[in-house]
DNA sequence: AGCACGCCGACT
DNA sequence: GTCGGCGTGCTC
């Protein structure tokens, strides 16, 4: 009737609404909904977009900020599940927090794009009825189909062809005769409900306590964030595993975030045995069909548990009831392009805007976390000892400047001699560098020059195994020359510092016999990758392993009983904020490598600077201490966790331009008793990809709007669109 | 994100 | 003389 309405002379205005494309426009736009469409907020349509046609999510009501002339209209509705009240407030909330337009967070929701798409029927067939016609040639391939069919369901043609091992023309032949129906239905979800009456693992009375705490916080049915803190090998997994099992029960979907899915295949095997199904994964490297089944799935609910990286935060759930955030301490939760956010930070605003709670499990966790612990934001629940028999490893300091091993050399006499001891104990070691390639830095002895990187303020890392020199920011690659390229000069390029590769060659030098691998985001490039070393490492085929942290992870060696540290101080320096905690964790996590089982580890940390606070804290295993020291060195300074950070990246493809826009921002930097703002300086890396960079680090009070602050100092200053301003929310890469 | 419009180098 | 490079700006 109000249709009719509106038709007649304009009467009533058409009714309109506000889209939101997921493109980085300012917000969403107006459009007028067809006579006859009725759509809801949530609604994924169909609309045009300057000359073409795009996708968007219909945001709410019109803004009626524009010319009513200038709106089109809707072209229709798609056919997918709408977007929940609760995923349009985070993105919404999202884009606010980290001050990027919205269209851009929701693009991060739309990132399995056919999903929109009509789902693809499946083709089954059944017999056509009971009443089959005499008439018809009976032969043996076709009764063997119609037997087939008597006794199943509707089934796919390859399933038919498969059982019966006819051709595909017998089923055709079928059809024309009458005596088979085709019907079509939509394919079933590939994921499968966990079942969740498998019995429960034997767990340690810490364990279990520690599980009732979390399933209470499930049964509690609100907004809640529980720290689940236990050391390296306390079994923290099957302690969340209980409270995954409750939500589930409770008809909720479950998110566990992980820093590398790439290298969960243990994660994997134990959630399998746990819940008999395979979860939902979602990763960069999940293809486009299995994207679009599990985009769907989650949106309509039939997968239930979902696992995945950080961007699998802006699936559409449909009735999301709790989030894990493993190794919550992790860098790899902080995304640093595009749209920079942290993943566990959005976790907790996902499970404030959805009232549910929220789940940060780590051995060594973040400053920030602790903080919110400390000041009762966050519950606290602790897993004491290792599970089973197995103790912490013992750790040992060696100076490098007292016990030095050979010029050119990495491994420590002392370190040396444990290796020898383990291996004659038929026991494994790993030896811990995070430095990928042969050497850091190349440079020619005859005149000094030092291979850099043309688009970046870096060195390039010299990879032997491959022949080449590298760029570890933008991913340049240069052949490895003969000679120098200033001065001719030949035989003259010198290797600086240790890499893995140089350590392995140090390695095989000294341990001829022995079965000794390397392991890198280089050549442990996925999930079957890094399965089959943990098989070789289980199966003893490898008797030391040299690496960088993507050894750091939990993985379960019960044979290997030294770590050494071989370059300590390595990321101490550098004047980042995060340094020392980052070590802190590193270590913590590679030493917590040492001594499953029941044999006991050692570690060995080589380093220069044996007073350092952090090399004393991991020696002493007092995380506490470190963290208070830490804690108190951060608010001297009005550092996060105690004051609010944020950096603003300018950048361009012209220095100059870079500059002035930088200075002229500079000026007009806000000024208070409450916040400080430093810079412009040359960024850290003040030439990436091809762009200058300078930096400014906005420090405010924790009670002071850090978004409100900035907006207010751009919208002062207008810089050419040559220049682009990129906002680092709490940044945690300082480069 | 596309896609146009718009001003400077090597071609039929 | 044009074809086309991609820098800049707009899309309800």
């Amino acid at each position: 009737m109000s249709a009719a309405k509106a038709t007649s002379g304009n009467l009533f205005a058409q009714a309109s609404v506000s889209v939101l494309p997921p493109l980085p426009l300012a917000g969403p736009y107006d459009y007028l909904v067809p006579q006859g469409l009725v759509v809801q907020p949530g609604d994924f349509v169909e609309i045009p977009l300057g000359r073409q046609a795009q996708r968007g999510v219909v945001w709410g009501e019109a803004k009626g900020d524009v010319d009513p002339a200038k709106l089109k209209e809707i072209y229709g509705l798609l056919p997918a599940e709408p977007l929940s009240d609760v995923s349009r407030k985070f993105i919404d909330w999202v884009a606010a927090y980290t001050m990027t337009p919205p269209g851009a967070v929701l693009r991060m929701a739309m990132s399995a794009p056919d999903a929109l798409d009509a789902v693809k029927q499946l083709f089954l067939f059944t017999l056509a009825g009971e009443n089959v016609d005499a008439d018809i040639r009976m032969t043996p391939t076709r009764q063997r189909v119609l037997d087939l069919l008597r006794d199943n369901p509707p089934m796919e043609q390859g399933d038919i062809l498969r059982e019966t091992g006819v051709g595909a023309s017998v089923i055709k032949g079928l059809l024309e005769a009458g005596l088979l129906r085709r019907v079509m239905v939509d394919p079933p979800s590939p994921f499968r409900r966990p079942d969740l009456d498998l019995p429960a693992p034997d767990l340690s009375d810490d364990q279990k306590q520690a599980a009732g705490h979390l399933c209470d916080k499930v049964a509690d049915d609100g907004f809640s964030v529980t720290l689940l803190d236990g050391v390296t090998g306390s079994g923290k997994t099957e302690v969340y595993f209980e409270a995954v099992r409750d939500a589930l029960a409770r008809g909720k979907q479950v998110l566990v975030l992980l820093p590398e899915i790439a290298l969960s295949a243990q994660w994997l095997d134990r959630f399998r045995s746990r819940f008999g199904v395979e979860p939902a994964l979602w990763h960069s490297e999940v293809g486009q069909a299995r994207r679009r089944d599990t985009w769907r799935a989650v949106a309509d609910g039939t997968a239930s548990l979902v696992v995945g990286a950080r961007s699998a935060l802006f699936l559409p759930y449909r009735d999301l009831g709790l989030i894990v955030v493993d190794e919550e301490h992790e860098h790899a939760f902080k995304q640093e392009e595009g749209v920079i956010y942290h993943a566990r930070d959005m976790a907790v605003a996902r499970g404030h805007l959805g009232a549910f709670p929220v789940i940060l499990a780590s051995a060594t966790p973040s400053l920030e976390t602790l903080a919110n612990v400390g000041a009762g934001r966050y519950d606290r629940v602790e897993l004491g000892q290792r599970h089973g028999l197995a103790v912490m490893p013992t750790v040992e300091i060696v100076d490098i400047r007292q016990d030095r091993p050979e010029r050119q050399r990495w491994i420590t006499p002392t370190l040396k001699q444990r290796l020898v001891e383990t291996f004659a104990a038929g026991e494994q070691a790993l030896l811990f560098l995070n430095r990928r390639g042969y050497a850091p830095l190349t440079l020619c002895r005859a005149c000094g020059h030092r291979f850099q990187c043309p688009n970046c303020t870096a060195w390039l890392v010299e990879h032997r195994a491959w022949g080449k020199l590298q760029c570890h920011h933008c991913g340049y690659t240069a052949k490895a020359p003969d000679s120098c390229p200033a001065c001719g000069a030949e035989e003259k390029l010198a290797a600086c510092g240790p890499g893995v590769e140089r350590l392995f060659e140090e390695a095989v030098e000294t341990f001829p016999n022995l079965k000794i691998e390397v392991a890198t985001s280089d050549n442990i490039a996925g999930p079957k990758a890094a399965a089959a070393l943990i098989d070789r490492v289980h199966r003893h085929e490898v008797d030391l392993l040299i690496g960088t942290q993507i050894l750091a992870k939990g993985y379960h060696f019960p044979m290997l009983t030294l770590v050494g540290v071989v370059d300590a101080d390595l990321g101490l320096s550098g004047g980042d904020l995060r340094a020392a905690e980052r070590s802190y964790q590193l270590m913590t996590q590679v030493s917590g490598r040492a001594g499953r089982g029941d044999r006991p580890g050692t570690v060995i940390l080589q380093t220069a600077d044996p007073s350092n606070r952090v090399i004393k804290a991991i020696a002493a295993g007092d995380r506490d201490a470190f963290n208070q020291v830490e804690l108190s060195e951060r608010l001297a300074h009005g550092m996060p966790p105690h004051g609010r950070l944020a950096a603003l990246i300018v950048s361009g493809k012209k220095e100059n331009e870079v500059d002035e826009a930088a200075w002229r921002l500079g000026r007009a930097a806000p000024r208070g008793e409450n916040m400080m703002v430093l810079g412009p300086a040359p960024a850290p890396l003040s030439l990436l990809r091809g762009r200058y960079r300078r930096r400014f680090l906005v420090r405010v009070d924790k009670q002071v709007r850090l978004q409100s602050v900035i907006h207010d100092w751009l919208s002062r200053v207008k810089t050419p669109g040559s220049v682009r301003i990129q906002i680092d929310i709490d940044p945690y890469s300082f480069m």
